[in-house]
DNA sequence: GTCTATAAAAGGATAGAC
DNA sequence: GTCTATCCTTTTATAGAC
């Protein structure tokens, strides 16, 4: 997981896991028969721990629902400042890395992408109606993962975190509007 | 351009290089010293070309600024259809699958994105009372950028352009809150 | 299950003739 | 400027002993 996260899947080599894992190559190659598995197997870790390793953190004392979202991206924020803005969020890299992934890892990542969205759906639906009538809950919440994303893309690029700060901001503009509409009808 | 959009930086091969453009070693050789030195030939072509290859076609018949945003963004949602979902932004894709590019590749990527915010800018100032006074313009020019790499991330990942539609859908909702914020003040 | 040694291929880059 | 041939390194993966 680090060494994707650090390096990306091409330029982690089998002698970067071998290492980095204190392994050798027997060893290794007796559980994970490719390079690939090893991929798919990290991704299953991603997939299985964003209770416990992403969400739980991130939550710890935050109750109000809307507040969860930007804590969770406040999460990445720190991601990108303790890296010097140079890591952000593992998945996305991946997603854009591998151009023609096996079908196999394209749905873990897609997979992983629905389980980080659901969670965000989850605090949607329980913001009640703080939020328009009608609103496509699922949609908005594609958009915070949009939001971060790009937001995070930018930071690194520009080895700045204030672009990804400003992402944030727009989409925190872009929740006070929601609510204004939504008390205005009300 | 055509192999690192496609296939990325690190999945091109210099025999794929040569082999697309009809080329022997000698020669690419003579000209790029190193395979890096064609990336920043490429990327030096999409900053210096991004008038004349994207903007001009995407704004061909359009006269409204804010429908030249959305105009843009349906031209990117163009090559994600007639890819099958697999091509994006290639300037996004290089810029996630890099992790530790060399200062000139970093700045070109960066000035490719710089660019690209700055023509949104330009529709941003002059949709004039449109937006609500005080908007921050270069912010929101930053934040289309963001929903769009956001957009194309899912699309591809998903392999299903509503993913990308979704993202459009909910910049469009942003985009006429503020119309109705600034309407409202006026 | 783990060890060392090594195969087999691909990759970036260079040499030197023309 | 372009050609062919090839060097050298890295990389993934395997073999076979223990």
């Amino acid at each position: 997981m680090e060494l994707f996260w650090l390096k990306g899947y091409n330029s982690t080599s089998i002698a970067d896991l071998l290492s980095r894992t204190q392994l050798n190559s027997g060893s290794l190659y007796h559980v994970f028969p490719s390079k690939q598995d090893v991929l798919v197997g990290v991704l299953e870790a991603y997939r299985d721990g964003i209770e416990a390793m992403l969400l739980e953190p991130a939550w710890a004392e935050i109750d109000d629902p809307i507040e969860k979202i930007f804590a969770l991206l406040n999460a990445y924020r720190t991601m990108i400042v303790e890296s010097d803005c140079t890591y952000g969020c593992p998945i996305g890299s991946l997603a854009l890395e591998l151009h023609e992934p096996d079908p196999q890892v394209r749905e873990l990542l897609a997979h992983n992408f629905e389980n980080w969205t659901a969670a965000i759906e989850r605090c949607l639906n329980a913001a009640g109606k703080r939020l328009p009538r009608g609103t496509d809950k699922n949609a908005l919440a594609q958009f915070v993962l949009t939001a971060m994303e790009g937001g995070v893309m930018q930071a690194r690029t520009h080895r700045d975190v204030a672009y990804f700060d400003r992402a944030v901001d727009q989409l925190r503009t872009h929740f006070d509007l929601l609510a204004a509409a939504a008390k205005a009808k009300a």
